[in-house]
DNA sequence: GACAAAGTATCATAGTATGATACACTGCGA
DNA sequence: TCGCAGTGTATCATACTATGATACTTTGTC
């Protein structure tokens, strides 16, 4: 469900905060819904216990989980309000996008290869299945 | 031209590699073409000239670009080979993607309007003006 | 030759990601 | 009520590495 790459320049709980929020974002995880144990991910993923808390802790510290000691962690909330002045922001989502849409080309893919890729993902982020 | 965020996770040089080799993907840097100095370009970024300096560096090692003492940098190739084995290259280009894309909705973009982002940028890698 | 402009090398520093380990809280069952 | 297993948390050490200040080397031009 959830993976990461060890040898990326993201570090690894940044990875972490980010598969979790994609997971929010496409409706696999909703509110209520339990996260794995840190120990259990951390082992599933080969990492340290520590780097899954510190994510845990972020997106806690956002307000889109709630942990708790002993019960462990769920979904609170799949709504995010953003910090970031829109323009910069905007400015920032679409070199994000455009990086990867150029590394997508660079790795070979078509260009219809890459338009049924988003298609795919729009999908799923708008619920259709 | 090259833009990047001082507070992303991702390191500068990363960005910077990350930038110039969309700029080659898309067709705004040609074979011949030469490069800003690192001093000019690092002035402009707001950044220390090593940082520039590596990014070069590290795509003249894969063989994108030529630097020369006293002389300069200029775009070697526009085409890199790929090292990664195809199977978790294409899972990471998917994942850059999802990630990306889930970003966007999150900033609060609509479906439509990051659909437009997307066929502007593929429009921009394919040639078509 | 002198000089300006380019990339390169060296070194220091601070930040931080990661991990090993021990701690504290919760709930459940005997 | 006690213990225990299963949570997240805190502390600390370590190693890495990104960044920057500075000095060096090469190139071309006047």
């Amino acid at each position: 469900m959830i993976t990461i790459s060890l040898n990326s320049p993201i570090p690894l709980h940044d990875q972490l905060v980010q598969e979790i929020r994609r997971l929010l974002a496409d409706g696999t995880l909703k509110v209520g819904d339990e996260l794995p144990p840190v120990r259990q991910l951390a082992n599933d993923l080969g990492i340290n216990l520590n780097t899954v808390a510190r994510a845990y802790r972020e997106l806690t510290d956002c307000g889109l989980l709630a942990t708790s000691r002993g019960r462990g962690t769920v979904v609170l909330s799949t709504i995010e309000k953003t910090t970031e002045k829109p323009a910069e922001e905007k400015k920032r989502i679409e070199t994000t996008l455009s990086s990867a849409l150029a590394d997508a080309k660079i790795a070979g893919l078509n260009r219809k290869e890459i338009e049924l890729l988003v298609l795919r993902q729009l999908n799923k982020l708008w619920g259709v299945s």
